[in-house]
DNA sequence: TCCCTGCATGTTGTCGACAACAATGTGACC
DNA sequence: GGTCACATTGTTGTCGACAACATGCAGGGA
């Protein structure tokens, strides 16, 4: 039971296969009952083109490659959603390729699976300057939008940059001046935005920035921090966490401490947890909108593929502050 | 600057493309130093194999479509993770496809596409007894596994069910006689399993499910049913969620009331998100290895597609009890 | 010496689509 | 009526790989 051709639409069509093709590609005339015969042919023998043999051809694909590590996080995973519904209803499919992303190797021969699979473009989620230095690298011969770096153009601020920005004048309104901060891991663009957003803003404010630590995202590692904090680097007054994940490990360890929430330390977090608004106390915090991301990445690359401009996509959303009990006026 | 075929190969090292397909293919007799002139010749063009035309001509493709709605959920994030890296190390690609899970149509277009793009094999995250009857009512004409089926062969109980059940014996041990049960949404799956493991479980033990009702997996949702409750609903000792979310949003409803968990009201989540350990009080759960799940289900498929056994991967390993703060000893 | 066998390699055909070019028919216009 | 332009349809070639068949050459046995 092969699927059908074109070649056997042709024939019960009545037809040659090239008139099957002007049909079904609806570009060149053909007469209008002509295309009804065809029409039912199709319909009849259930064809599909074959995927394979028109790439061979063309060279068209119309599959794109996605590039990423860490899919489960929050962020990733809604970017990568709301990517494939963009590109599935733009008539692409997603190849997405899950790499190791602390080894350049994994990067390289991910990108290469992708090249070999004819992807017409790809979209890297790449998160450290690593794995982005090691895929410009790389002679791919294909466009390629990388996550990180969208956004940033010119002088504008990345999103990630904002996100930190808004964190800060959040503090600043509230009256904290003394305050630390909870970063991601050194390596990550992301962590590296945020902080960077974050202190510039805060210190430009009239703030001081007592101490900056990295955590590695995860609720863990702002227990510990907070946990490992002397008695002096503890005394300041609000602290703002680049993961909600980590703001709720710190806020557990200053609990744990007798350190109140929010009336002897204010907490804002950042993501947007669908969980935070209901922990106790309420996580202030900075919220994104991934989905949106995902959607203008998306947008970006198959405008670079096309060549034409489509539809425009609204810019990503800036960052915006949810102010919720963790974060209270410096008393 | 096209890629190079095995034609340009063949003319480098001096021998037929054929013979330049029988060293790649590593099956037929070349004589040693043949194929070293020919590994030259590819090394030296950077050839690559064209998949399209591989594909084209043998009908073998290596490419895996994976039929998802919600990646962006923990458990299908970190599924979708782990399959990819395992399908990515036996030398496949997934092509994802994000679904919209509500409906048919959109369920019957995503496995057209996928077949279109000559998949080997299809992976389904299908979460509603809806859409896997759409996919097996589809004739795709390939191997296909569906996620919320693995496991569930003959008598022994799917991995849903195992982690209601394992809530129940919990909450049975604890003292606890008579609970409410907090279900995900009606149609799917795994809150079926869930539920329905729970109830039987408890019951069998003894106990009585006063009221079970269907949240949609958000803490939201968990919120506003244990708000609903009225007074004799309340009157019981202790609930099993079937998401952390859920729980997380019950417990805010419940505190915020003036009952106090875990001493008036036990809670157990399901899924033990990375934050659950941190809020206060910190969240018994149900833990479930979703990355092992991701790999037993690639493994399944990839062996019904390439028809041998390969090392045989460990079956998805039995959710557990995480006890914590959230549940404690009927008093 | 001759023929057969098996190994190593070369030649031609094929997958299914699109591209380029060719051929037919129709009506308009002179 | 003849010519031309255009609309419509058909024929042949091509993409890059693998498959099937064909060839050449060496060694072994008669």
């Amino acid at each position: 039971m092969k699927p059908a051709t074109i070649y056997d639409v042709a024939r019960v069509a009545g037809v040659s296969h090239q008139t099957v093709t002007r049909y079904l590609r609806g570009s060149n005339a053909v007469r209008p009952e002509t295309g009804e015969r065809v029409a039912a042919a199709v319909e009849q023998l259930d064809y599909r083109p074959n995927a394979a043999a028109r790439l061979l051809r063309s060279r068209h694909s119309n599959r794109i490659g996605l590039l990423a590590d860490r899919i489960d996080a929050n962020g990733p995973g809604s970017i990568l959603a709301a990517a494939s519904a963009f590109a599935h209803a733009r008539g692409y499919v997603l190849d997405v390729v899950v790499t190791d992303g602390t080894s350049p190797g994994s990067v390289v021969s991910s990108l290469q699976v992708l090249t070999e699979h004819q992807v017409a473009g790809i979209v890297a989620l790449a998160n450290t300057e690593v794995v982005v230095a090691e895929i410009r690298r790389q002679q791919i011969g294909v466009p390629l939008v990388v996550a990180s770096e969208l956004g940033a153009q010119g002088d504008s601020p990345s999103t990630s940059e904002l996100a930190g920005i808004v964190a800060a004048e959040h503090l600043l309104e509230l009256g904290h001046r003394r305050v630390g901060y909870l970063a991601g891991p050194e390596m990550w663009l992301a962590s590296q935005g945020r902080a960077g957003g974050f202190s510039r803003e805060f210190v430009r404010g009239g703030g001081e920035v007592a101490w900056m630590l990295h955590g590695d995202w995860t609720p863990e590692s702002g227990y510990d921090l907070w946990s490992g904090l002397d008695a002096e680097q503890k005394g300041i007054t609000a602290v703002a966490a680049a993961s909600d994940s980590m703001a709720i490990g710190l806020i557990a360890a200053a609990t744990d401490e007798g350190v109140d929430v929010p009336s002897e330390l204010s907490v804002i977090g950042t993501d947007d947890l669908p969980e935070v608004k209901y922990v106790r106390p309420s996580l202030s915090t900075v919220a994104m909108d991934f989905e949106q991301e995902g959607r203008v990445l998306m947008d970006a690359l198959l405008t670079s593929i096309e060549g034409v401009v489509g539809v425009p996509i609204a810019a990503p959303t800036a960052p915006y502050v949810i102010a919720r009990d963790s974060t209270a006026r410096r008393k």
